[in-house]
DNA sequence: GCATTAACAGCCG
DNA sequence: CGGCTGTTAATGC
């Protein structure tokens, strides 16, 4: 269990919760750790909680038939995610790996649930978290299909820094290229040179394991 | 053509 | 030293 002050810190949508919702929701959360390469998850489990992540980096992804891994999106320390499976109590429908060490922090189902049958702060939360990950799951799309290398880094960062889902992000983040390469589905070497070109068009600015984004909107638009 | 893997040198903490 | 970066060469779809 997580002290109130932790809470307030880790946890964005609970500081428009009134107090009896907040204690609720402090008691049923505890913390864990994961290695870099470890995974939190796999498809098909049923883990029975949701997901914050309040340090280090994790990236939901899948393999196709083949083997091929399939990145969808990552999720950087702030963000929350799978309530869709905790609330339809069904099996986890991607692999989450932590990119870097990680701290997560699992609110358990009961929790989640007393929370969703009694709060309506919390639900207008919930709605608009999913929301804003069916427009990234929609964008996906395209992403596949229609970008190129440079575009599909620069959406892949842009996501990590999307206001809705994990408001109030610092600019700067701490990941190397060879992470954004596994976030947008390229090797590291291609993953360097579209960080390079996006940071000749001024969009970023690139340190030795670190990046810190100067423009997300055009980020989240860029083609070439 | 574009992206991948392999390899290597340089750099920095 | 060990991890990250920048670059090149060879190979594949």
């Amino acid at each position: 269990m997580i002290t109130a002050d932790r809470l307030r810190s880790i946890a964005f949508w609970a500081h428009d919760l009134n107090e009896k919702e907040r204690e609720y929701a402090r008691r049923g959360i505890i913390e864990k750790a994961f290695a870099k390469g470890a995974y939190i998850c796999h498809r098909g489990d049923y883990l029975e909680s949701w997901i914050g992540v309040t340090s280090g980096l994790i990236k939901l992804g899948s393999f196709s038939r083949s083997g091929k891994a399939v990145s969808l999106v990552g999720v950087p320390s702030g963000g929350w995610f799978g309530e869709g499976s905790v609330l339809k109590n069904e099996a986890r429908q991607y692999d989450v790996i932590a990119l870097r060490d990680t701290r997560i922090a699992l609110m358990n189902r009961p929790a989640f649930l007393w929370l969703f049958e009694n709060s309506v702060v919390f639900n207008r939360f919930l709605v608009r978290q999913f929301n804003e990950r069916l427009g990234q799951f929609i964008a996906l799309v395209e992403y596949d299909r229609m970008l190129n290398a440079p575009a599909r880094v620069a959406r892949s960062i842009a996501w990590l820094f999307n206001p809705t889902l994990c408001p109030d992000r610092p600019r700067q983040l701490e990941i190397s290229q060879e992470e954004i390469g596994l976030l947008s589905g390229l090797s590291r070497q291609a993953a360097n040179a579209s960080l390079k070109l996006l940071e000749s068009k001024g969009l970023l600015r690139l340190e030795r394991g670190k990046l810190t984004v100067i423009d997300v909107s055009r980020l989240l638009r860029f083609e070439e």
